[in-house]
DNA sequence: AATGCTATGCTTAGAAT
DNA sequence: GATTCTAAGCATAGCAT
């Protein structure tokens, strides 16, 4: 009736049942794990993980867009610290990046059976 | 000699140096859990963390950038995780969602020395 | 700041539901 | 495919270095 359990290789589990639940169980420990450290030590901590099926869990302790915009420009002024014009390099990319921000907004609101109401569009340009 | 441990609550660490060493401690073990579950699971995960001192950790089972290009791609469309509540999951509705987007996107330009063009309004407003 | 120790709490493999 | 149960295996809090 009990398990009676091993310590088990950290190789691909073959068994595909065996490996949905432990995907499960260890996703569920993953999470908790993330978002006490984020609390305990006052950290930002962004996690996102795709099944083999391709479904996608996430977590953010703030939100997953700013966790990625600030790992972008760490990464970037990491990369780039002694290019002098580095603003200029990003005005395409982040342009693009709002559009897309925009255009993935449109297409969640309208898979969710909503429209963009025009207020929130007026509100938005007032700022 | 040995400690004696007991349960601790789930709050922000106020001694500097513990809350360090357990920063140090924990980030390991998340580290590793991660990179467990991607082998065990054959899921694709990508993880970053902040520390308060704004220095980045990051753990990717393939690229980053390529996480977070999946994750852009997937994230507006697909249902959230079952991550028990975090901030960025329990908007009262899409509209307010959609707005803290847009004024994160707009800061993040901003902060770029940038305005939002008045051509990416239209051009979301015809969608 | 990082590492070693060890008792204790937490996670989870395996089996059953 | 998720949840429950139990016993092992693991992670780690509190100290000491």
């Amino acid at each position: 009736m009990a398990g009676k359990r091993e310590r088990i290789a950290i190789r691909r589990i073959e068994n595909l049942a065996a490996r949905q639940v432990t995907f499960s169980k260890r996703r569920r420990g993953l999470f908790k794990k993330a978002g006490e450290l984020s609390i305990l030590c006052d950290a930002e901590v962004g996690l996102a993980v795709f099944s083999a099926t391709g479904k996608l869990f996430q977590f953010a302790s703030s939100s997953m867009n700013q966790i990625i915009d600030r790992y972008n420009s760490h990464s970037k002024i990491l990369k780039k610290a002694d290019e002098p014009s580095q603003l200029d390099l990003h005005e395409d990319s982040n342009c693009a990046r709002l559009r897309d921000e925009l255009a993935e907004a449109s297409l969640w609101l309208q898979q969710g059976a909503f429209v963009v109401s025009k207020r929130c569009i007026r509100q938005y340009k007032r700022k």
